[in-house]
DNA sequence: ATGGATTAGATTGCACGCGATTAAATTGCT
DNA sequence: AGCAATTTAATCGCGTGCAATCTAATCCAT
């Protein structure tokens, strides 16, 4: 018994801690990114459309690694919002294009004051931050590409 | 403009890598899981639990940092599944203590084989991941306590 | 003791995540 | 050309997370 009690414990404290500190963070987010009228989820697709926008939902679920099911609803909130435009490439009109619109390239320069609000409240610098984001990108990969036996 | 730019995809380092690794932590949990008959953030109480139970939802709360909101509608699934018993505590008719069943103190033995297959899925070693872990703690308690201010 | 504050859970509403399915468009094989 | 396989989004159902609100029980200062 004692070993399988101290596995499942140690267990706890990886995959716990991961849990934990993510849902944390986006508690952080959620005060800054209201008064900009997006969640952290609609930040997020924010951020890659103001890297590059016109691009597919499917090339944005893939940024994120999320599919249609959670993109979908997200998106025609956005768009609601009146943020993004949702458009069907008419060269291939199984693909919805995402357009930002000038509202939503606006709303670059509002969000701009957003990580240096989350850099003080984490309270590492810089370089610390890309160090661990650089081990959990690691691990992600390592995650995702891993064979798991049954259990 | 390159100023917030910059900012912008630097910030989506830290907090998008903890978001996503956190979800694809999931995702390889669930296969396991679900020959138990758990999802991820019910395997998280049963850990709890197994560690100990007679607790109030409260102080489950406090060690998973959920509110009722959450854990109510979670801990009557796991109720239904025959896991946990929800009792009203008779000296305090506001608390509501947390036991375990036969079936859901048996279930612990049943999971001792998550650790290891997600430990070999994961592919880092114990000290490995345990240096990680404390790294997110340590985060965890930064963003949890820091003053943000306004944006 | 008693009435106002506090505490513990439950409830409601909204926004994810994601597995599963569906529908439509395109590709590719013959 | 024609038809099966594939690709792309959309839809549905369920289980979280969480803010806000509600109710009941307890505490506490007078």
């Amino acid at each position: 018994m004692g070993a399988a009690v101290d596995l499942l414990a140690l267990d706890a404290q990886l995959c716990f801690a991961l849990y934990a500190t993510s849902l944390s963070l986006t508690k952080r987010y959620k005060p800054l990114l209201a008064p900009l009228g997006l969640t952290y989820p609609q930040y997020l697709v924010m951020l890659v459309l103001w890297e590059g926008d016109g691009i597919t939902v499917s090339q944005l679920g893939d940024r994120l690694e999320l599919d249609s099911g959670t993109l979908t609803p997200l998106l025609k909130r956005l768009e609601a919002a009146g943020l993004v435009q949702r458009l069907r490439d008419t060269a291939d009109e199984r693909r919805v294009l995402l357009q930002l619109s000038a509202k939503g390239r606006a709303l670059r320069k509002r969000a701009a004051g957003v990580p240096l609000a989350i850099g003080t409240a984490v309270g590492c610098s810089a370089s610390e931050a890309q160090r661990l984001a650089s081990q959990l990108h690691r691990l992600r990969r390592q995650i995702g590409t891993s064979f798991i036996p049954a259990a």
